[in-house]
DNA sequence: TGTATCCGATACATAGGTGTATCGTATGGT
DNA sequence: ACCATACGATACACCTATGTATCGGATACA
């Protein structure tokens, strides 16, 4: 490796800090970011503080990264369902059939009890971090893209006719399933009933918004 | 005060657990229930430990307390609403003006930033706590029902239709408030501007859901 | 006015977490 | 195979928060 990086640090660096990232996740899920001193962090990770301060600066700065990581995965998420429909366009259901659309759709970023509660600290501390608020905000508008153009895609191959704006509908959907994962972990539900649940409500959503065939 | 009761703690000791309550709503919504320390709350509210101490059993117990009294506040001013719309019934505004009826039914919860954000760290520890939990989705019913209610009055004085039934619109409109809120006040927003992003959101969300006239 | 009681302040003991500085070792390059 | 270096472990000093136990003063009641 004589490239021209200045330093080649990369070695077995990036596993431990992945597996940091990991760990930090389970736990800032479990108990909060606030809650979870580094030693929680690095004991299930398997490692102690040495190897948290000679990879990171601070939890914050882990935490934004954590961040940045999970907004990355659930945007790439939607982006390769996007990529899906696109090449195959192999949908056969009935276009009134709404949950079925929404279900198909929804498994794609299968949350766990855990995804939500990691979604909320972020979203809550996002609240006072001016930087984690830009890249929470700016997730969201890259979801709301994401999910337009599923919408979009549903509608020309189902030549579907919409009340409201795509986007604007795309908006709904999102905050609807937010908020109803929230719920669903808020009850306690396990993550089949949570999925089912999270889907009627969606589906409800969807009916209200697609225009009915003017039969 | 011979009063039947066992004991009268209450002189002024009410007084000293309104403000230390007052004092931990501020703190909380300002740093997060966890970063937030005892210390912190007491010294805002003008006390010593000493003083929380002796009023409260734990700072969960003070944020569990906290949380219900905020609940509460939220409910009585929709149901406040409600009994004023019932008994006025003064709305001389056009069916059609969904931002107006939006707006007028709004301000009752006039939301400032902090209190977004304290709401959105009670619901973040409703996660984790299935007392909190049972008492965030307790005060969320309790909403729904007062909403539904606003939103069958103001129908039946307009005769507007709807596409979905009142309750499943109350619902919609809660999160859709809820989010917006939260968004607004992500991006920073002042008190005013984040009053208007959010009318708007849920003004067209109202569109949404009012069927319009058959004309 | 005297007295008992309640309530908040003060002082103290302790624990847990943080960040840094140093050390030993495994690894990669030649 | 050797050397240099990077990486993670260990040890240390500091600090902040917690909870309790005790003390002093104010207040209610006679």
């Amino acid at each position: 490796m004589t490239d021209t990086a200045p330093r080649v640090t990369t070695r077995s660096r990036e596993n431990t800090r992945a597996r940091l990232l990991d760990a930090a996740a389970e736990v800032f899920a479990e108990v909060g970011l606030d809650a979870a001193s580094v030693e929680a962090v690095c004991e299930r990770a398997g490692f102690t503080r040495g190897a948290f301060y000679s990879n990171f600066e601070s939890k914050d700065e882990l935490f934004l990264e954590l961040s940045a990581r999970v907004a990355g995965e659930r945007v790439d998420a939607v982006k390769a369902r996007v990529a899906e429909l696109e090449a195959g366009g192999g949908f056969a259901l009935a276009p009134t059939d709404a949950l079925g659309i929404v279900e198909e759709v929804l498994d794609v970023s299968g949350d766990d009890r855990l995804g939500v509660l990691l979604m909320s600290e972020i979203r809550n501390h996002a609240l006072r971090s001016p930087a984690l608020a830009a890249a929470y905000l700016a997730q969201e508008e890259e979801m709301v893209r994401g999910v337009t153009q599923i919408i979009d895609d549903i509608a020309r191959a189902k030549t579907l006719r919409f009340r409201v704006p795509p986007e604007q509908a795309a908006r709904l959907m999102l905050t609807t399933w937010e908020s109803a994962s929230v719920r669903a972990a808020m009850a306690g539900l396990d993550y089949e009933a949570m999925c089912r649940r999270t889907s009627e409500e969606i589906a409800r959503v969807a009916q209200l918004i697609i225009e009915p065939p003017t039969a």
